[in-house]
Parts: C-alpha cells; sequence; structure tokens
DNA sequence: AACGTTTTTGCAACCGCTTGCAAAACTTGT
DNA sequence: ACAAGTTTTGCAAGCGGTTGCAAAAACGTT
C-alpha cells in the first residue's frame, strides 16, 4: 500500500539510489535530481520507511522507555518531558511498563527484537539489575532517577539521596523540631535506602534528637495513609515526618487530619519531588524539590550521547535538590 | 553484534529457512529440527530480528499511543492500562506526545514511517481531524475517548458525554439543587460541548431552576480554582455545579475553600471520570464514574480486530457511566 | 580541444528475515 | 520391497532500503 522507493525512482526518472542519497542528509546528490526526486516524491506522498533502512544502517531511533511508576503521579510529568525531549531529536519513545514484572528477561528480549538504539530506565524502585541486564546485553542504557554507587558500570542521572535526607533532617532541625522521625517508601527501594541513610546520619550527634522510622509499602497515597494511620493509633507520634515522597506525605496528611490533628501544628511533614500537585493550594506540602526537567534532560542527552559512543566511560550525574517552603512545616525562626 | 538466523542455521547445521520456521507459529517443522534450532539458539542467545521480519510479513505489532493529555493525571491510569494491554497481546506501543501540535502532519509522517500496524488517538481534547487524518492515511485507528458523532468514519470507544450531562443534572436536581450551573473544561473540546449540552438539555423544562456555564481554559486543577475564583469574586455563585472534569473539580474545590465557604453546604460539586484521586479521603469528590479500564480493554481489542480486518465497518462503543457518591455533594433525600 | 579533477550516478551486493515452490525424506499400505 | 501420499526441507527471490565502487558527467585549466 505505501510508496516505496522504488516507484518514487521510476517516476522521477532516476536510479534507486539516487532516491535514496536524497533523503540522506550529506550525500552526494546534484541540486537537479534532489528536485526531480523531491517532487516525485512529493505528488506520491512518499516517505521512507525507517525501520527498511535501521536494516542496514543499524540504527532504529527508538528508545526503549522502561519503567514501572505507573501510579506515582509525577510519573506523568516524567513521561511529558521524555517522550517530548526525545521526539525533539528525532527519537521515538517505545514505552515498557514493567509493572509486575521481576525479571529483566522478558523486556530485554523485546527491546531487543525491536533493536532499539538505547535505552531509559526511568524508575527509583526498580532494583539495578535491569539497567544492568540491558547493559550487559550492549545497549546504551541510562538509569535515570536511579542509585548511582549501587551499579558503577551503568550511567546514572538522578538526585543524590543520601543528600536529600540530611537536607530534610536539617530542615527540621533548623525549625526547632527533636521528636522526628522516616517514613519511607517500600523497604526494598534504593532511593528510600539512601534517604533513610541520610536522615539518620545527619541526626546522629544530635544529643536531644530523638529518631524513628517506618516504611509504607509502596510510593503511594494509600500506603502512606496507612502507614501514618498506624502510626497515630499506636500513639507514638513525632513532631515532624521526613515522607518518601510527596503522594506518600499526601496520604500520610490525610491520616493526620483524619486524626482530627492539625498540619504543621500537631505533625510536621516534608515531602520529596515536588510534583506538581504538591504547590496545590489545598495539599501546599513542604517539600524538596528534585529537578526533573534537570535530570531528564540529562538523560536524553546522555543516552544519545552514548548511542554514538558506547564505550563511554560510565558517569554520575547528580543534580542539587532544595527545599520548598510551604506550608506543612512551620516557618523558620 | 546481535547473533543472525543465518549463524544460528550454521551451528545448528540447518538452513536458514528451518530456523525462522522454527520460530514461527503454525510452521510446518519436524520436531527433530525445531529442537536442534532451539538449543543452537538459547545457546547463542538469538532472537529474531522483529523488524526484519516486518519487512515481509507486513506487521511490526507496533501500535501508534497518541495523546495530548500529559497534564491530567487519570492519563497516568490510562497509559498504565494501554501499555499492560498492548504489551499483554505482544503488541509495542510507541508514544507520540501531541502537546504543542496542532497539525497531524508531523505525527502521521513518523506513524509512517515506523509503519505502525495501528494507532490509538487517547483524547478528549483532540479535534477528531487528528484520527481523521491517520485513516485517511490507511491506518486502523481508534479514538479512544473521543465523540462519535464527529466522525462517523473512524472507531470511536469511550462515553457518552452528553448522557453524562444529563446524569450529572439529575444527580443534582435529585439532591434538591435548583441553582445550577456548569464549569467546563475548554470550550473547544467535544466533550465539553456535549456535557454541556445534555446538562442544559436536561434542565430545560425545569421551571424553578437556574442555570448558568462558563468555560475553564484547560482540564487542569489551575484552570479550575481560577475560574471558581472569579466566579466567587464576581458573588454570582450557583448551589451546585457540574464540573467538566475531576481535576477541574479538585481546583474547584481549592478556590471555594480559599474562600472561606464550605462544600457541599455553600457549594456542591460533581466531577467526571473517578480518577484514582477522587476517592483520597482528603479529596473525597463525587464524581461520575467513567469506567476506563473497560474503554481501553475495548479499544485494544477494537484496534487489534481493525489490523485483521481494516474494511470493518465503523463503530462507536459506548460505555454507561455511573454516580460515584461522596462527599462534595449533600446526600440523596 | 585536450587534459586532469571533482562531482554525480547507477550497478550490484547486502542488511535479517519470510515464503512459494519443488525436491527430499519420511509414512503407510499392500 | 514398492508405489502413493504426506511431511519436511532447502533454494532462491524478495521485503525496502543503503552503500562501496567504478563508470559517466561536469568542471576548470591551459
Amino acid at each position: 500500500m505505501p510508496v516505496t522507493l522504488k516507484e518514487v525512482a521510476e517516476r522521477a526518472g532516476v536510479s534507486r539510489s539516487a532516491v535514496s542519497r536524497a533523503f540522506t542528509e550529506g550525500a552526494s546528490v546534484s541540486d537537479k535530481t534532489r528536485r526531480k526526486v523531491e517532487k516525485a516524491a512529493a505528488e506520491m506522498g512518499y516517505s521512507p520507511n525507517a525501520l527498511a533502512s535501521s536494516l542496514t544502517t543499524g540504527r532504529t531511533k527508538l528508545v526503549g522507555l522502561v519503567s514501572n511508576n505507573f501510579h506515582n503521579p509525577i510519573f506523568l510529568e516524567v513521561f511529558d518531558l521524555f517522550t517530548r525531549g526525545l521526539q525533539d531529536r528525532g527519537l521515538r519513545p517505545l514505552l515498557v511498563n514493567l509493572t509486575d514484572e521481576t525479571d529483566p528477561a522478558h523486556s530485554l528480549q523485546m527491546l531487543r527484537q525491536y533493536s532499539v538504539d538505547g535505552v531509559v530506565v526511568a524508575s527509583s524502585t526498580l532494583p539495578p539489575s535491569f539497567a544492568e541486564a540491558f547493559k550487559a546485553a550492549g545497549m546504551p542504557v541510562v538509569h535515570s532517577f536511579g542509585r548511582w554507587s549501587t551499579s558503577p558500570d551503568v550511567h546514572v542521572v538522578g538526585i543524590d539521596n543520601v543528600m536529600c535526607g540530611r537536607m530534610a533532617a536539617a530542615a527540621l532541625l533548623e525549625r526547632g523540631y527533636r521528636k522526628l522521625a522516616f517514613l519511607g517508601g517500600p523497604q526494598s527501594a534504593t532511593s528510600t535506602q539512601d534517604r533513610l541513610a541520610g536522615f539518620l546520619d545527619a541526626l546522629s550527634d544530635c544529643k536531644d534528637v530523638t529518631v524513628t522510622h517506618t516504611f509504607a509499602r509502596a510510593y503511594s497515597f494509600d500506603a502512606g495513609r496507612e502507614e501514618m494511620g498506624r502510626l497515630i493509633a499506636s500513639g507514638d507520634v513525632a513532631e515532624a515526618y521526613f515522607c518518601g515522597d510527596d503522594v506518600l506525605s499526601i496520604g500520610a496528611l490525610s491520616a493526620v487530619r483524619d486524626a482530627g490533628l492539625s498540619v504543621p501544628e500537631d505533625v510536621a511533614i516534608i515531602g520529596l519531588n515536588d510534583m506538581e500537585m504538591a504547590g496545590w493550594q489545598n495539599i501546599n506540602l513542604t517539600t524538596i524539590r528534585q529537578p526533573i526537567r534537570e535530570i531528564i534532560n540529562s538523560s536524553i542527552e546522555l543516552v544519545t550521547a552514548l548511542i554514538d559512543d558506547p564505550t563511554r566511560y560510565p558517569e554520575a550525574r547528580l543534580f542539587p535538590c532544595k527545599v520548598i517552603e510551604r506550608g506543612t512545616l512551620r516557618a523558620l525562626p
């Protein structure tokens, strides 16, 4: 059904190679034949078959975008930025949804079948084994939002979660809170582990401060609400919580208010991410802003660079975060 | 770098065709050679190049998933369901982000270059011209969440928005509200127009009822908040609002509470969609549930059927909605 | 006008896989 | 053991492009 190069060649009265070259940047064609070809192509509505050409060029311009975070609203922002950024560079995102998937084998196979030029793993909860598996299969891969120290072999773009934990601790201390707690995401997520580590570390020398920590089963509203509900029911509530991320924070907030407590007077909360919703006036969450736009742009740049030079020495690109002052923490003195 | 069919053939000591057939469902191969091939393939880590085979079979198993709703949280649910549903059937979603794009030409060209087997347009705000353009180019296309009457030529799966408007009107009337209003999404969206039409139509004979309507500039929190803020400031506030969708409702709720009014006592609100967040206890939005899981499954079934038989007569598949009772409307008498 | 250069062109092979067709290898029945 | 029928197999051409190479065309000099 679709028009082929051969047909255009016949119509333009030139060889197939001429047509091919007319559509390739920087190939040797005279203006005259280029014009003939373009005319014929336009008349017939021809556009070259990217898949067929990938066969000889070895480039599909397909980039696997693999994630498992399809329930965290911030990932809508992430997908938006990734898809736009890739499109703008002439690349096509092939989306892989890893929900419920524990073994990279399956997704690896499909990424290979479609011979993607590169892979971006966008997740703070996927084990590093995924990115590693793709890399081991010889694909250029960058792990966005991953932990950098875990897999020194794979390129990572994100934030320093340990540092964020420290930053949260400092923010709470500065504001005079002394009974602190960490309400983390799933304990298995590297992001959870690192944030906790930083948080505890920053508080370890503080004599008059108490710290506890618990984990929610997921980065989700329900999980946050449930866990905070449990804490309140147990009677052991801290003055201030550093929650694993924003959506968890919002769940926790909901539980706090359900219990008739007020924020930030009875319980204070600081989140992490600064997703759009955190700024909604009816939520107004104080949080640590993760610069996702920058992380994503950098990830895309990195993966394209990696496609051009697969031997590039692995690097970690970390972006600084900062506290966004809103209404769930008392003001600085 | 990756292993090819030829290499496997050599290793297994059979012809290339034999290998090809061993990997094709229902091809004629003896158990003996199949085993030889499988052994060799496993040893070498071979998996067939889907793109190369698409060249001869004419099937890429790629489905274009095109949308422009990257700021409405319900679309994260939509993407989750679509990607999982497609994957489960062995299809691959090629994501196209149409934000800021007003002309189908560009996306059309890229979908053609990658010779997708079919296209799903998932949007309630894209003009029907997009789906029509894809269809005109000869691709199987279904418009999910679209208006069915607009383009009788293209398959549509979604809800009857006019009916939803009526349903909202009925829900408000039943609960005794008399001063009603519609706070719609962008006026240009077909979904907005239809919901309004149904709403007005259902109220047209009610003598003691007043109805007004305005539009927000987008289906977004900010737009809803802004528009409701404007209404409140103008002093002309209705008893009950039917808002264009949930995210708009939440924005409106925020403005209402900012103004010191209470919900549902001073102002009542009913949304549409029933996105996950509507059920969050701190939002607790009464809304009309759109069965997105069913819509998406049906869309996928339809597009696959269409791929098998592109001449299928166009149909509209509409799913019933229902009111989900929560806290932003007073209880039924 | 004849020469050496440079640019443009077409040929043909190839990318990795599928498939119609005819030959080869098995079955089965007698 | 043989003929007839059924499977299985390999050959070769083709899917829609790209590209190295050598021939052809265009150009610039003298």
